[in-house]
DNA sequence: AAATATTAATTAAACGTTTGTTTAATTCAA
DNA sequence: TTGAATTAAACAAACGTTTAATTAATATTT
């Protein structure tokens, strides 16, 4: 179906910009050119649209992880490298979405909806989790905090995308530049967290 | 005024607790004690109630940080682990209000009280930022990128801070943990971010 | 293949709430 | 008695949702 996309994709760009209670389903159905009973026919209400707008984006990199943790042929510190460079590029590419699921993650205005989110995101982390503890465990890294190298990884990524003037004002760099899309910074943000991972994870 | 007061401390538990958009005058009058007028009559509106709320907190780590920065007595290395001291102890304590400005930030739903908001943050980073600098000119800090070092900093407290269920699932604790009053936990999170940091940071 | 019946998609209008805010009256304190 | 504090009620606007009517598309029957 492919009006519903359309309105799930509109609905993806407005709950960024505004938020979920800041949306409101009249612009939302201007803005995606269909009525406002439209968003109610197909969805059944604005609650289920964002289900429904997390249910369509949730378990990408879901794949993408499984795949690089059963692989044979990279060492754990490769599969970190991997892991960095897949997430920057996957969330720096789609910075609104993700600005979504934090903002409700923080609202928490439905419990259940939180909770789903949430198991998305805990699934994803403890893929990479087991890798570092495969690495403590063949002792190429060093005994470290699994559960809490994982919050600066991710969080060190989430503290970027925050708010675009801030890192804009922490770079000094002006409002009108797009770090989110800029290549040179996202290979610096790479470049910063191999660096600050293989410093804190790696034997000498 | 003692009332004034009484409903900023009220705005900042429902709005952590529920958003902006998602409090409503009523609910938070009612929960105030006051009637639904006085918002209006003390503070104008529901728009400068928020910024009075984020003035009422604003700045206050400020005056730890400038002190903190200008101590004679401390190495950088000492003053960067204070810093992560006071921060994982005043973000820990005061985690309602910390979401409170993130949402503002995700939302920007007013684009000056945002770069309000974003202003008090930087001049705080600033301030870590510089004792940074000054560790890499004397030469007893690597040449890292003060920048995202801050990010990661901020980062992983802010990632710990944006939902309790996920801090729990990623610790494998019940949902009935409170981990931002777990004094283990407090501990865990200050060594790891000393350990990183150091392991980062220092020249070996 | 054409005509009919059936289902789905779409619409404009209205629904009842709830929203933030204001008014006008009243209470309270100085 | 003057001015501030407080109240209940009303305000218009916006909200999410539903309705009932209409159009478009699909299936069935002739």
């Amino acid at each position: 179906m492919d009006k519903k996309e359309h309105i799930i994709s509109i609905a993806i760009e407005l709950f960024a910009q505004k938020g979920f209670e800041g949306t409101s389903i009249r612009e939302l159905a201007a803005k995606a050119d269909v009525n406002v009973a439209m968003i109610s026919y197909y969805f059944g209400s604005k609650d289920k649209l964002f289900e429904a707008v997390v249910e369509y984006k949730a378990s990408y990199m879901k794949g993408i992880l499984e795949e690089l943790a059963k692989d044979k042929n990279k060492t754990e510190t490769e599969k970190m490298d991997a892991i960095i460079e897949s997430y920057v590029n996957r969330l720096l590419s789609n910075p609104s979405f993700h600005r979504v699921l934090h903002q409700e993650l923080l609202v928490q205005h439905r419990k259940d909806l939180s909770e789903h989110i949430v198991s998305i995101f805990v699934k994803n982390t403890n893929i990479i989790k087991s890798i570092i503890e495969q690495g403590i465990r063949k002792k190429v890294f060093r005994k470290v905090d699994p559960e809490l190298m994982m919050a600066s990884l991710i969080g060190t990524i989430d503290q970027v995308l925050l708010s675009r003037s801030m890192c804009n004002m922490l770079l000094q760099k002006g409002n009108d530049f797009d770090p989110y899309t800029d290549e040179k910074f996202r290979k610096r943000l790479i470049t910063h967290l191999k660096l600050m991972t293989h410093a804190y994870l790696l034997n000498e």
